[in-house]
DNA sequence: CTGAGACTAGACAGACCTGTTCACTCGGTC
DNA sequence: GACCGAGTGAACAGGTCTGTCTAGTCTCAG
């Protein structure tokens, strides 16, 4: 939402600068205070645009999930067979992976500082059901038998990845990861 | 270190109350106060013994990496052949993750609070090592031809089990990681 | 020129946090 | 009976946090 004269809006700033420093840092170090002064914009206007710091912590996970959710889908809609489908989710995510700030998946590192049942918790699992059902979908359309566990076990091996791109591997990992799925996924449709 | 007297000692109580509350809540949301008021403490008996929030954390995964070490290695002695002896490390955990209050794994919850290169950031580089090494070897034992690819995998598998447990399937999901694990297992052994 | 809406700077309230300090108690040992 | 180490309870310092509020500025449409 930029004004009229080409400048941008103090709540695109406040979620710019929301999602550099909660990505980076986690939501609960950041205070609103670092935001504000991030984004060049008064406390007065957070409060005005976002009511809460809860809210924007909101407001910067659903504008996550929106993003990985188009490159995901970009990657599978190019994708020929089904079988590069299942596979082509994992492509998606190539490019992120390999940057050089990843700092593993944004839900998850917000969903460790969350108590069960609280608005971030809930905004993670709308984000796993999405790539759970994503996953069954695709295994379906394979020709999968058991598409709900086969499902389930690439999406372990879509989570093993993140993590072990963050904390071990870097982006050397993808391919051990697409290894992995194509061997279960052939596994499954033997 | 109980007393003589066979009472528990202040230091006991602090890190089983830090364990229930950091482990439960996480470790940045849990304030001194509660950690001694669960222990049953008075503060300055914290200070004196582990001298900040920081060394009690650093205690408190500690003793869980402690812990998982000794149920895994547990199960891995238990096994007879090497390639069971692969798939008791999932087994070593069964346990653990059919406890209702399971809330992912206590290393990946405290990371997710921590900067890169914090004490935090350190123990659970060190822990993640540890699995990455014993899946090695134990490939390595079971034939694998590239036993760090596998143990890689393994090592996927591993993390988004604990994930898929923590948020969507529960204890149904061990089975399904247990038959991904046997899967790329026998491929990689073919 | 006027008025409306978006935005700003900064002070402030009230809560909560880590860490320090001090005077004290209690159980066991020499 | 004197001593000593471990632990206690409470007050306190100094900082940070979210959220509120006020008074004022800037821009643009009519």
């Amino acid at each position: 939402m930029p004004t009229t004269t080409g400048r941008v809006s103090a709540r695109e700033r406040l979620l710019a600068a929301a999602d550099e420093l909660f990505y980076n840092e986690g939501v609960h170090t950041v205070g609103i205070d670092r935001i504000i002064e991030h984004a060049g914009v008064a406390k007065a206007s957070l409060y005005n645009t976002f009511g809460s710091k809860d809210e924007l912590i909101h407001a910067y996970l659903k504008g996550r999930q929106h993003q990985v959710a188009e490159r995901i889908q970009v990657a599978v809609d190019a994708a020929d067979t089904p079988r590069e489908k299942v596979l082509a989710v994992f492509e998606g995510q190539i490019a992120v992976y390999a940057e050089s700030g990843y700092q593993g998946c944004a839900f998850h590192r917000a969903s460790a500082e969350s108590r069960p049942g609280d608005r971030i918790d809930l905004t993670t699992r709308e984000y796993r059901a999405w790539v759970r059902s994503l996953f069954t979908e695709l295994a379906e359309q394979a020709g999968a038998p058991d598409p709900v566990m086969l499902a389930t076990q690439l999406h372990m091996v879509f989570d093993g990845n993140g993590m072990a791109t963050r904390n071990d591997r870097g982006p050397d990992s993808m391919p051990i990861a697409r290894a992995a799925a194509t061997i279960l996924l052939d596994a499954a449709l033997n």
